[in-house]
DNA sequence: TGCCATTGAATTGTGTGCAATTTTCCCATG
DNA sequence: CATGGGAAAATTGCACACAATTCAATGGCA
């Protein structure tokens, strides 16, 4: 997704930041009003940023009934976690014994910013432990595949919330530091194998306990958001 | 990608169209006020229009800077054709063996029209080959790879006309027919192997008797193919 | 002559008003 | 009481104007 101009961004990395902490939940009506009112931007702008969140499947962009936070179906889900499966098999694939000692010491820091923050209590392990994977992907040299696993990351986040609370902890500092010694060896299936069921247990974690919560107004849920312009 | 408002669209897929048979080549630069002044609209859906055309990777949109087509590297068109060639063997492993016979039908009619056109001289049958390829996507039954492949199935019809010329005629349609025959069976692996064979061949097709500096890029491409035999 | 600052033309970025569309709600009617 | 019609409200779709930015050409100056 080319980066587009500054404003637009800002807004655009809000929302998301906002969807993806599960500040605005899914099925919540996004009015492009609403959205330029609490940014101080035009409508222009907000429309933009919705359209880029549209382009991440983050959003649904619904012709002449507005925006709101996409809320996949079951089916969706399904489909977003098995391509996520087959996305991240083949990157795997491809990085396997082919990265540096500097590369390992990139997902090595990532795992370990995902653990200072899961400890402190904040918020944030979300996006590192998405970060990861993220990584990996840049890794992979493909630019499309990278493409791709951004959408299907956070789409991937997405339903978690929708359909469980996602609960990663030190098991999934554990996974993922396991994961670097295999993508540093040579052995891709194996590789592979603990991919796969990395992804099945975060899975199963989430599903694990739900939690259900009343939404609240756009604007209440928004106003934390619109000065947080880092 | 959201099927947007019916101006929007039109210019959308005017362009589109007009991008693929390769009346506007690779570097061409797309104004916003060009654009809206020949289609009778205004420069906000001209807008549109070519952000729904950097979605697809068809046009290359930089802040400030203006778009134009798209002009991929080599290193780009190289992940172009990689990627493809995952993704339409991770396609053709969910479809085989569970094709209906009317899916099977279905096939058969657009390579029958692939081969009307052809024989007609349209121009059309190049849009018709590329039909085939998304019409199994869509028998996959996965809404993200179908996502996927047809902006594949774009840039590589935008590459294949930058770096070659397309040369698709009777040995498409042959390979298109066996491929449906395979799919139509059990053997995974023919079927991908069959799809390889035939994602090479095009290439192939496409970059013979190609003299130009681009010369050198064309074993570039092709070299993608002679190490990933599995 | 060569180089850099400045100006100006072209093009995109953004705000805003009005038209079109959808949704909601009220009320008449069976 | 359910229901269908039909305005009114909410919201997006689109056009246009002006601001901001980029790029290229020009002209001064050493």
């Amino acid at each position: 997704m080319s980066e587009r101009k500054n404003r637009t961004i800002v807004v655009y990395q809000a929302l998301r930041r906002a969807i993806l902490e599960q500040a605005l939940r899914p099925g919540t009506k996004l009015p492009e009003d609403a959205i330029a009112g609490q940014f101080g931007v035009s409508r222009t702008v907000a429309r933009r940023a919705l359209e880029m969140l549209a382009a991440d499947e983050i959003v649904d962009l619904r012709p002449n009934r507005g925006a709101a936070v996409a809320k996949p179906t079951l089916e969706e889900a399904r489909d977003t976690f098995q391509v996520r499966m087959d996305i991240e098999h083949l990157i795997v694939a491809r990085v396997v014994g082919k990265l540096t000692r500097k590369d390992l010491k990139r997902l090595e820091a990532s795992v370990d910013a995902e653990e200072r923050s899961h400890h402190e209590g904040k918020e944030d392990y979300i996006r590192h432990a998405a970060e990861f994977h993220i990584l990996i992907a840049e890794m992979a040299g493909s630019p499309l595949f990278l493409r791709y696993l951004r959408s299907l990351v956070s789409r991937s986040a997405l339903i978690l919330g929708l359909y469980g609370r996602p609960h990663w902890g030190d098991c999934n500092v554990h996974e993922h530091r396991e994961l670097i010694e295999a993508l540093g060896g040579k052995n891709v299936a194996r590789a592979q194998k603990l991919m796969r069921a990395h992804l099945d247990a975060v899975l199963t974690r989430a599903l694990e306990g739900v939690h259900t919560d009343a939404g609240k107004g756009i604007s209440d849920i928004l106003a934390v958001y619109a000065d947080a312009a880092d």
